[in-house]
DNA sequence: AATATGGATTTCACTAGGTGGAACGCTATG
DNA sequence: CATAGCGTTCCACCTAGTGAAATCCATATT
């Protein structure tokens, strides 16, 4: 048998671990991978200097660079939907109190967290989370994109999807029918309970509740309400604030198709 | 400085000359990125035990396997393209004495060859190359395709192609609008003088003439006709035969638009 | 202001892991 | 049958990668 690179093996785990979750820390890609951090600095150094990741200069946090032979994103439209979304989601902090988070898609049924109200004194949950990529089936913000697709492009992109999928994740992918049928009847995506719940990346548990934003067939992203799970139930926020996340998400939708026409 | 990791800038680069040129051979690997033979055998077997990339059982050639996070291509168009071109190609070469190959676009400004009439015995030229990528900026069926888009896609495009392009494309990659003017004036592209002119790969320098197939705006790829560059000049094949290949092309899209219909 | 915390980064001695020239076996070509 | 070029294997060499520990640095806490 030919021998193997342990150093390419390496980098490749790398790029598998901040494609599938967008921006990551050096932390979170040791606790990931399981190497040592100064291993994955130095293979992180190389693929920044080769340009398939790009190195935030504030926080040095790692994300996709422009070599990564990424799938046809639209950087145009997801800037449309921030800029579309970001009075609308303050307004809905203001109402509710609790933080919003907004997502596009990325063109592969998973979405990217592009805007957030979320402040660490306000909401008990860290604010670091824009080009995080939340799990298709596990976040609530996933679940709500994919249960608002059509029946055909539901069921390419969860069959992409559940390819490179393992661990929890297949589990849960496995399961994503059944969810999926829950989300539409009850009209909104909630977090799988202890899903990504290391209370040391949020300061806490978090909840989470999400819609999607657009009409059936055209999705252009998806809204949640974020907050932290031992101050509220799932249900009573729902009561109390559904109707509202929704109007949020028709409001967004239609300003991002004007901003378009 | 940090320093960098050899093995995972080795491994990039393999991924990259794979990625742009299509299917790879060892050889073509080895020349390409200068590295000794056996380190490249380790670090594809590495990459293809994490399917990054997947290897041709027949010929141990490589391709991007289903790990790569590929541009999305479009394997239904591409089959209905070889199979409008089929008989077609066949004729081309029954009435000129020359190889025709025939390309289909990518999704990403470049094209990959789908069929070819080339034999070695009949032509001189090797024939497998089903799968290669040829450069965008340097080979006939880059230039035909790229010269036949509408202004906004090719500036698109152009502009996303020259993000990616080092060494010798770097200096194409800038003569472009003056090529693709010339590609428009003269009715046809040509290939690059020795643009990737290694007679070993091809038992001979080969010339090659091609145009686009389909109608402005709506390009579904290119055909060219391929020979031995010291047996005709470009000159006399163009005099010679674009009549005949701009018939083919034509004849190609319009079986295309017929058996999508 | 001082202290504590938890990241990112640097250092450095060690040696596992990667290297590549040379040799091999195979297949197609002439 | 000889040749050429390919992918692959071998193996002695030693560099390039490693990772525990130390250090730096920014932010939170007292």
């Amino acid at each position: 048998m030919t021998k193997l690179n342990r150093s390419v093996e390496r980098g490749l785990s790398i790029l598998e671990v901040i494609s599938s979750n967008g921006v990551c820390s050096l932390a979170f890609l040791a606790e990931r991978t399981g190497l040592p951090k100064p291993t994955i600095l130095r293979i992180c150094a190389t693929l920044v200097q080769q340009r398939w990741l790009t190195q935030s200069r504030s926080d040095s946090r790692y994300r996709v660079g422009s070599r990564f032979p990424r799938v046809n994103s639209h950087p145009d439209s997801i800037d449309s939907l921030v800029e579309a979304g970001a009075s609308a989601i303050l307004a809905l902090t203001d109402a509710t109190g609790l933080g919003v988070d907004l997502a596009a898609p990325i063109g592969n049924g998973r979405v990217e967290i592009v805007d957030t109200t979320r402040t660490f004194s306000e909401h008990g949950i860290f604010p670091d989370c824009i080009g995080y990529r939340p799990s298709p089936f596990r976040s609530a913000l996933g679940c709500a994109f994919l249960a608002a697709l059509e029946p055909e492009q539901e069921a390419e992109y969860s069959a992409r999807l559940a390819v490179h999928t393992t661990g929890k994740d297949r589990a849960a992918a496995l399961a994503l029918p059944a969810k999926l049928r829950e989300v539409r009847a009850q009209g909104f995506a909630t977090r799988e309970d202890g899903y990504w719940g290391r209370a040391v990346d949020y300061g806490g548990i978090p909840s989470a509740i999400a819609v999607a934003i657009g009409s059936p067939g055209h999705i252009v992203g998806a809204v949640s309400l974020i907050w932290l799970a031992e101050q509220h139930s799932v249900a009573s926020v729902a009561k109390a604030h559904l109707d509202k996340l929704n109007a949020t998400a028709q409001e967004i939708g239609k300003l991002y198709a004007a901003n378009l026409g």
